[in-house]
DNA sequence: AAATTAATTTAGAATGATTCTAATTACACT
DNA sequence: AGTGTAATTAGAATCATTCTAAATTAATTT
C-alpha cells in the first residue's frame, strides 16, 4: 500500500495545514482507503490495516480517521445507524445505499445541483457541507424477461 | 396531548394498512411528536410521554417509533452519530443542522429538485427514500455593527 | 549525542444509543 | 371464560465509538 508521489504531497500538505504530522499510520490508513474505494468501515479498514501493519491498534484507526476527515482528504458518510464509512472520493457526489446488499455507491452530481439546493435556505444559514442519501434497492436489468 | 379527528384517521389508516393496531402508546407518542415539532431523540420522546403516561418503558419507545416510521407518519432524521431523531413533516424537505446549537431545521424544497437529482442516478437504481442534510451554522443577521 | 517537550499511538476500560429476551398484559375471537 | 396473537415491559446484552492513562515517537534544545 503505497501513495503516489502526487497523493503523497496532497496528503502532507493537507495535514500540515492544520499542523499534524504525516505519521505512518495515517499515511497507511490514507492509502488504504484510496486504493479500495468501498467506502469501509472503521473496523473493515482496522481488519485491512493489520494485514501489512499488525501493530496497529482500533483507537489508531478512529483516530487517524478523525484527523484525515477533519483535514479534508477523506468524507464520513453515515446511513441511518449503521457504522460510519469513509470515501476519499473529494467531488461533488451523492450516495446511495442500497438495502438489499448494503453496498454504497458514489453518484456523480454536477455541481450546479448543489448550489441550486443551497438557494432554498434562509440567508443566514451557513452550509458547511450537504449530504445527498438515497436509500433503496437496485433493480436487475437482464433482459431475459 | 390528543390527536385532531383528522389526524386520528390518518393514524388509524396507516397503522391498519401495515396490520398494526392504533395502541395507545403509538396514539401517544405520535401525537407528541405532531404537537411539538422540534426534532425529538427517542430519550427525549420518554422524558415527554412519562410526563402524562408515567407506565410507559423506553424500550416502547423505540418500538413504538419504529412502527411509526415503517407506517409512514414520521421520518427519521440523522445526523452523523448523534441519537436519531423523528420529525412529523411528510413534506418534502432538507434537515439543517446547526453545529452550535445542536438544533435541526426544516427546510422546504420544491419536488421539482427532488425529481432533478433522482435523474442522476442510472436507470436501475431506485430510490425510495432521499436525505438531504446540511451541516453548518447561523449567522447574526441583526445590524448593530 | 543526551535531555526536554509535545504529539501520537496504544490497550483496554467506559459510554451510550439501541436492540434483544423473556415474561406479562391487552385484545379479538371462539 | 378460554385461546391465540400482538404489544408492552424491565432489564440485560450489544456494539460502535470515545475516553484514559501509559508508552512510544519525533522534533527541538542543550
Amino acid at each position: 500500500m503505497q501513495l503516489t508521489p502526487a497523493y503523497k504531497t496532497i496528503f502532507k500538505k493537507a495535514l500540515e495545514k492544520s499542523s499534524l504530522k504525516p505519521t505512518k499510520q495515517r499515511e497507511h490508513i490514507f492509502s488504504l482507503i484510496l486504493n479500495k474505494k468501498d467506502h469501509p468501515t472503521a473496523d473493515e479498514i482496522f481488519t485491512r490495516s493489520r494485514e501489512t501493519m499488525p501493530s496497529i491498534s482500533l483507537a489508531t484507526i478512529y483516530n487517524c480517521l478523525d484527523t484525515l476527515v477533519e483535514s479534508g482528504l477523506i468524507r464520513q458518510v453515515n446511513f441511518e445507524r449503521e457504522s460510519t464509512r469513509y470515501c476519499p472520493n473529494l467531488k461533488p457526489h451523492a450516495h446511495f445505499h442500497c438495502k438489499q446488499t448494503g453496498a454504497i455507491y458514489d453518484v456523480d452530481l454536477p455541481s450546479s445541483l448543489f448550489d441550486s439546493i443551497k438557494k432554498h435556505l434562509p440567508k443566514n444559514f451557513e452550509p458547511e457541507q450537504i449530504d445527498i442519501n438515497f436509500n433503496g434497492s437496485i433493480h436487475n436489468t437482464n433482459n431475459h424477461s
